[in-house]
DNA sequence: GCATTTACTAAACACTGTTCATTAAATTTG
DNA sequence: CAAATTTAATGAACAGTGTTTAGTAAATGC
């Protein structure tokens, strides 16, 4: 291997670096509370190098929410060997909120945080948060077409069943529970899971 | 009147001054977008004149949130004169992701900026949220009590009607629903908050 | 009229994201 | 091998941020 590849890998090596840096500071103090010089620091270069390998703040954010998706995608994608498809929603559902807990981090970074959420069609992470989304969308239709439900409009049952989660994770991560005890607010998520899916049995 | 009075006044007047702009720009900008250099400029003072006026920017924050909390109370709390638990609380709902799609900042506001969450429950817009929260409980117990619901679990009826009307109000706001056409979205969430509806009829 | 209080601000401090000229090292070329 | 060139990294700067402080000028109290 001559010194071009090994130009190449160390570029990748330093990416790397940046990124586990700036993923592990992220995940303290949110990517606001992380400045570029904070990440350079960590990893013992001088801010200027960064920009050497990231055009800027934002093309790290977008490379760490990919990271983000990929995660998300390994905790999911085991459901999809579960032939029984409202078995295969149930767990995915579980798990989707299973991850939001997990990781709030990460879930912030994919379903809540704004930041520069212009051009994300283009970006990697957006091509697989929308494969996710599709396997969900599937998943939902063929449990119409197994007649699992009573209505057959697909599309909004997904989307109701996705407000849901959506809405009990966030919810729990961005501190609105506060009104429930510390000790419960866990617990009132599971219950409030399991009668959504009680729920969702009577559609 | 003296003019103890009339600096009590003037002083109120400024806070006002100092406000309006302020949510004018957050409006238009978002919070991090704004600095207390643009609010300063935008009522023609120095930086430093706020900052008589407010401890620091996170106070500007909560007084605004505490309008916001005052909004989406005059927005609500005129289905307390509907007498059926049942219609009084589907009308709160309607209201409540009305209230969101109309003024996602002020929504942004209360339930999904993380800003300085810290000793936010000593704050007057925490206990105007508690008050609210407290109604839709209590709409909901009052349809457990006259057996609306065959569930008698009022507190995870009510937290479960809420994380769906959350998640819906706030995928949309973030923007997280590109994966539908944009003139299908509003639609969309007109749909699911029925099928909630009709689901929450059959718990 | 003079002392005191009040209202306000210019300037500074310590940060931020980002750019650019410069340096030092690694690589290619003659 | 030495000279020329490319590459990697940086120090310093620019324009912005939230916030504090010392100082000024006007309004008020005596």
């Amino acid at each position: 291997m001559g010194i071009v590849s090994r130009k190449e890998r160390e570029k990748e090596e330093m990416r790397r670096l940046i990124l586990e840096a700036a993923l592990r500071l992220f995940r303290e103090k949110g990517y606001d509370g992380v400045s570029i010089r904070n990440i350079a620091e960590a990893i013992e270069y001088s801010p200027a190098t960064i920009y050497l390998y990231y055009k800027d703040k934002s093309e790290i954010f977008f490379a760490l929410q990919y990271e983000a998706a990929a995660v998300k995608r390994d905790h999911l994608m085991p459901v999809a060997s579960i032939e029984n498809p409202w078995e295969r929603l149930v767990e995915f559902g579980r798990r989707y909120v299973d991850f939001g807990m997990k990781h709030p981090d990460l879930y912030d970074l994919l379903f809540i945080t704004l930041t520069p959420m212009d051009s994300i069609e283009n970006q990697e992470c957006w091509q697989l948060g929308i494969a996710i989304h599709a396997f969900f969308a599937e998943t939902v239709q063929a449990c119409v077409d197994a007649r699992y439900f009573k209505s057959t409009d697909t599309e909004t049952i997904a989307y109701t069943l996705w407000c849901h989660a959506h809405g009990l994770v966030s919810l729990f991560i961005r501190e609105r529970m506060r009104m429930y005890p510390e000790e419960k607010r866990e617990e009132l998520a599971k219950k409030s899971f399991a009668m959504m899916v009680k729920m969702a049995e009577s559609l």
